[in-house]
This record gives structure tokens, C-alpha cells and sequence, in this order.
DNA sequence: ACCCTTTATCGTCAGTGTGACGACAACGAT
DNA sequence: ATCGTTGTCGTCACACTGACGATAAAGGGT
């Protein structure tokens, strides 16, 4: 018995929020858990999580980012038996469409942390946190939560908001257009609500950033 | 179905090994593998993992390192059916018991790269190598390899071994012994084969490694 | 004893990344 | 035109890094 859980993250009014769903069935009737379900027989983890994300998103894995986490698998942590989750984390874009086709009782945006959740899924959301915070310093990773186009402050508000804290506009400006291959300019320019208009960028090629853009306060 | 998989990794005459076990049934007959075995009903995953490790080598999960790797779980990875394997990484000193105890036909450390194991298990030795290189980075793992006490030089080895890299000594001595938390010193002093004498270090608390030591070659 | 080799440890210096912050550019609103 | 707001470029002191010189403390050979 191997299951798919879903952390699929996302960035809603400057707030960073988690998909959850709320059971329909037993066990945990009525609570918030995060989306996920059985992997088909010959089925790739991998598939069953971008079917999964498809489910409840309607983005394909392309837009976005998707990633397996980790696998849980304590012996009572499924009151029905024995049940392995792996879980992925998945980046998405504040989607236009606000869950549109998902199959459980409801489903819901709701700001992180969240906690209460069904079964071990207050743990498997804090890794999926610890993972995205840690990969948003050393991967262009942010990217995913962005539009195929973005301004240098949008990017900002991303960092900001999944690692609640300020950072330095200018400071940050002049790292991620130094660091090679993160962001590519496209030529246009756009104004957003009020100020100068901004550059737009697009994401670059590379996988790793160098130099990394590590967190405030992890130093002093 | 679902099992357990172990990248053990230590350090032999400045070589890094990995345990492999030589498969005594099919599949895969008489092909070398990853050590592993299916969780027991009601054993918890780490819980396994740790059982393999000391199957294997003798050594409790305290001395060394283990952490869970990846989980594989591609529909045609293994011929008997669908199983589900959850990878973990261990990392443990060279051990004076040369594999004691092991159930497998045989079991003998090889040096890295080893290929043309049986399943999908070169792919997996291969992300376990990758995990270790880039947590060496930025954690103070590197002492997993070392006796509970030991010279920085030997540290030094453990990172030129695991990156195949030469280090600059003074260079090295500065930083390990500037990261906050990284190693203390024991007070005694130890001489080794030809020259001056080294203090001898245990390894400090920290989880975190500030600054971190970066793999030369990855900016220029 | 004396040199020589080897290893451990400390210092120096230029180049680079970083945080704090000043300055200016380019928009909308008044 | 002036002002507030936002985007972009520059400057400076400081920390970290790599390259490398210098010294300390052992053993081995003569």
C-alpha cells in the first residue's frame, strides 16, 4: 500500500498558502489533510504525483516545479493499516483558476502553517516548508512560484514571503543579476500599481546559483 | 511491497567504498547489489534501515551517519513484481571488523564508482554519492567517517577522498577550525606516521556548518 | 649534535561577495 | 511643477577565500 501526498505550495496575497482538501471519507472524516491518493498499479511515483497535481490544480508540471520530498511510513500512522506515503513538493503560480476539478469534498487555499492536519500530514507540510526555504538559496527555484514573466520585485516578494523576512531591494537587485543564468531580461518593461516601470525577466538556464542567496540571521 | 535499500559509504586506504552484497537468489543471481531487505510488519522505516545497518556492519546507527535517501518506485524496477524501494544513505568510520555477521552469500566493501549492480541500484549509488559530496558541504557530516576522535588532517582526507580533490592544508585548518561548532579540541595531541605532532578534535554540535566549506571548481 | 624531510599550524595579501545605505531615474497623483 | 513611490546603479567597510610564505615540532640519517 503506497500513497502520494501532495505539498503543493503556492503564493495567494503576499502570503504563502498549502492546497489542502477536506476528507470525505474515514478515517479523519471532516479534517483538513493534504491531496494525495494510491499509486496505480504500474504506475511511476513521479506520474502518480503530476496526476495528482493535475487533479487538483489543472497545471501541468511543466509550469511549475515537482519534487518527491521524503517517504513516511511509521506503522500507526494510517489507522486502516499499513500505508507508505511519499510525499512531493510542488511550486505552483498563483493560479488564476482557484482549484478548479478536484475530486475530494472540498479543497481549499489556506495560509501556512496550518496545523491540525489528518495523519502525519503536520509533519510531512513542515518538511515540505524546510525544503522550499532551503532550496529558494541555493536553486533558482523561486522561479516556479512566478508568471512566465516577472519584475526583479516580484522575484523579491517570493523570497519574502517564504522566508518572512525583508530583504535589501537594492542588494537584492544586484545579486540576482550577477548570479549567471538565474534571470534573463526580455526586453520589456512594465508598471506595476505605481513607481518606475520594471524590467520583465524571464527564468534562466541554470539549475545551481552561483553565488547562492543565503538567508539573513543564519550568520550573526 | 516495500524495501529498504542501503548506500554505505565509508573511507578505506584513502578510497571511498561502498558495501555491496553479492545476490545469493534471483534475480539478478550472483550480480552484486545493494545491501536491503522488506520492513517487518509494524517495523517503522528508519527503524529498518537501521536493523540493515547493523546486519551488515555491526555498528549501531550512533557511531555513524543515516538518513533517508530517495524512494524508487518505478513500475519495472524489479522482475519479481512491484516493489517500492526506500533508499537511505549511510555513512560510518572504516571499521576494524571487515563485515561481520552478514547474511548476504557475501559481502565485501568495493570502491566507488562500482556499476552494473542488479535492479536500479546504480542509479541509486549515484544519488547517494551526490547527496554525500553536497552535504559535506554544509553540514558537519565529514566527521561521520572518523574515529571519535581525530586530526584535522584527517578530516582534510575525508573531504579530498569524498570529492576527489586536493585541499590546501592551511587553508582547510583555518576554515574548520573558525566554523563555529564544527569540531573541538580534545586537549591531547597525537603524532602519525612522520612529522610534527596534531591536536586531536571530536566532533562539535552543530548541525550547520557557518560558513560553509564549498567545492572549489564550482564558481570559476 | 646537526641537518633534512615531513607534517602541523599561523600569517599575509589581493580578490570577491555582502550588508548598509546614498543617489538618481521614471512613473502617477496632486 | 512637486511629491511620493518604485526601480536601478554606486559606494564603502567588512567578511570570506584562495594562493602562498614562514615557523614549529617531530623522526631519520650522517
Amino acid at each position: 500500500m503506497v500513497a502520494v501526498d501532495l505539498v503543493l505550495l503556492t503564493i495567494r496575497q503576499a502570503a504563502l498558502h498549502v492546497l489542502l482538501v477536506r476528507r470525505g471519507i474515514p478515517p479523519f472524516l471532516g479534517q483538513w489533510a493534504l491531496p494525495g491518493g494510491f499509486v496505480l498499479p504500474d504506475e511511476d511515483l513521479f506520474v502518480a504525483a503530476e496526476r495528482e497535481l493535475r487533479e487538483e490544480t489543472g497545471v501541468s508540471a511543466g509550469a511549475g516545479h515537482l519534487e518527491q520530498l521524503a517517504t513516511y511510513g511509521a506503522p500507526g500512522r494510517d489507522p486502516r493499516g499499513r500505508v507508505f506515503a511519499v510525499a512531493y513538493l510542488a511550486l505552483v503560480p498563483d493560479l488564476p483558476v482557484p482549484v478548479a476539478g478536484s475530486d475530494a469534498a472540498s479543497a481549499s487555499w489556506q495560509p501556512v502553517p496550518a496545523t491540525g492536519l489528518a495523519f502525519d500530514h503536520d509533519t510531512i507540510l513542515a518538511d515540505g516548508l524546510e525544503r522550499a526555504r532551503s532550496k529558494l538559496e541555493y536553486t533558482p527555484l523561486a522561479t516556479a512560484f512566478c508568471a512566465p514573466s516577472f519584475t526583479i520585485a516580484e522575484l523579491r516578494e517570493v523570497y519574502e514571503t517564504v522566508w518572512t523576512t525583508r530583504l535589501d531591494p537594492r542588494n537584492f537587485h544586484r545579486k540576482v543579476t550577477s548570479a549567471e543564468g538565474f534571470i534573463e531580461p526580455t526586453g520589456e518593461t512594465v508598471i506595476r500599481e505605481r513607481g518606475r516601470p520594471a524590467q520583465l525577466f524571464r527564468r534562466g538556464s541554470a539549475t545551481l546559483l552561483h553565488p547562492a542567496l543565503l538567508r539573513p540571521g543564519s550568520s550573526a
